[in-house]
DNA sequence: AGCACA
C-alpha cells in the first residue's frame, strides 16, 4: 500500500504523506528519537511497543506516566532518523483510543534518547503519578533507576536538554519534557497560544479504559468507506500477524466488518498498528477498530 | 455511532 518514506536529503518536500508531519524541523535532523503525544493514562507499555516495534528500523522505546495531567508520552527510538520520519508520517493522527478519538501527536525528539543500559529490557518506564491509578499495577516500574530523567541526562552526541515546554500540540512547538516540575513560564516566545487543548475530559477518579468493550479475539471495524469491498480490507489485515476471517456486513448503509484472530494478543496488536488507517476506499478518518462485542463463530 | 455469523 503506502509505503510512505524515502524522501532523499535534497529532494523537494513533497511528498504527499509528508504534509501529515510537523514541519520540517532544521534542528531537529539526525534525531532518532519521537516525541509521542495524545496518550491516554492508561496506556500500557506493551502497546506503545506493539504500536511502533512493528517499524523499520525500531530500536527503542519509553513510556513516560506524567504526574500531571492525565495523559502518558512516550518516546520512540529507530536506528536511523530517516526510519525515525517514516515512523512518524505513517503513524502520526493515528486514533489510539477509538473511545476518546484522541489522535497521537507525533513528533521528532529534542534529542536522541539514551540506550537503555544493559539492553535487558525492550523498554522502559517512567511513571511520576502520585497515585498509580487505574489498571497500571502490574508493571510498576521494573525500568533501571526509576530515572526521572533517564533519556536525556547523557551527553554523548550533544544536544540541549533543559526543562523546556510542555505543550503537546500539533502546532509544531517542541513538547518533550521530562521534569514534572517545571510548569512552561509563558515563554514560548514564537508561539500564538494555540485555542485547542486537549480535550479529554479529565477523569479524576474516573477509570474509563480505552474502550468499554472487553477484549476479544475478533475485532469490529466500522467507519469504512460505502466503497470498501472485502478484498481491499483483507488485504490490510493479512499482514497483521495472527489473522484470520474477515466477514464485512452492510446492513444499514456504511459497511462494517468483522476480523477474527488467533488470539487477543494478536487482536489487539492489529488493532493498535491499524487504527486509523486510511484506505484508498475510505473518505474519512479511516478505519475504526474495536474489539467486537461477541467472537466470530468457530470456522 | 455503526456489532453478525451460529
Amino acid at each position: 500500500m503506502s509505503l510512505s518514506h524515502r524522501l532523499p536529503p535534497g529532494a523537494p518536500a513533497v511528498d504527499p504523506y509528508y504534509v501529515y508531519a510537523p514541519r520540517p524541523d532544521p534542528h531537529r535532523h539526525g534525531v532518532l528519537t519521537l516525541f509521542v503525544a495524545g496518550l491516554p493514562d492508561d496506556v500500557k507499555p506493551r502497546e506503545i511497543h506493539n504500536l511502533f516495534s512493528h517499524r523499520p528500523g525500531f530500536d527503542h522505546c519509553l513510556l513516560e506516566y506524567t504526574g500531571r495531567g492525565n495523559q502518558a508520552v512516550a518516546f520512540v527510538t529507530f536506528f536511523t532518523h530517516e526510519a525515525a520520519l517514516s515512523a512518524m508520517t505513517s503513524l502520526n493522527g493515528t486514533i489510539f483510543d477509538p473511545d476518546t478519538g484522541d489522535r497521537l501527536h507525533i513528533e521528532l525528539a529534542k534529542s536522541t534518547s539514551r540506550r537503555p543500559r544493559g539492553g535487558g529490557d525492550v523498554y522502559r518506564i517512567i511513571d511520576k503519578r502520585a497515585n498509580k491509578t487505574e489498571g497500571n499495577a502490574d508493571h510498576e516500574n521494573f525500568g533501571d533507576e526509576g530515572g526521572e530523567e533517564a533519556w536525556e541526562e547523557d551527553e554523548d552526541d550533544g544536544h540541549d536538554d533543559n526543562g523546556d515546554g510542555g505543550s503537546d500540540e500539533p502546532s509544531g512547538t517542541e513538547n518533550e519534557n521530562s521534569s514534572d516540575k517545571n510548569e512552561l513560564p509563558a515563554d514560548k516566545s514564537d508561539q500564538p497560544a494555540h485555542k485547542q487543548q486537549n480535550g479529554s475530559p479529565s477523569n479524576d477518579g474516573r477509570d474509563k479504559s480505552s474502550s468499554d468493550i472487553p477484549p476479544c479475539s475478533t475485532l469490529f471495524i466500522a467507519n469504512l468507506g460505502r466503497t470498501c469491498t472485502e478484498d481491499e480490507l483483507k488485504e490490510v489485515l493479512s499482514k497483521e500477524p495472527g489473522f484470520h476471517v474477515l466477514k464485512m456486513r452492510r446492513r444499514s448503509g456504511m459497511p462494517v466488518a468483522f476480523a477474527d484472530f488467533t488470539d487477543i494478543e494478536s487482536s489487539t496488536a492489529a488493532m493498535n498498528s491499524l487504527q486509523g488507517t486510511v484506505l484508498a476506499s475510505s473518505d474519512n478518518d479511516g478505519l475504526h477498530i474495536e474489539y467486537a462485542r461477541s467472537k466470530m463463530r468457530k470456522s
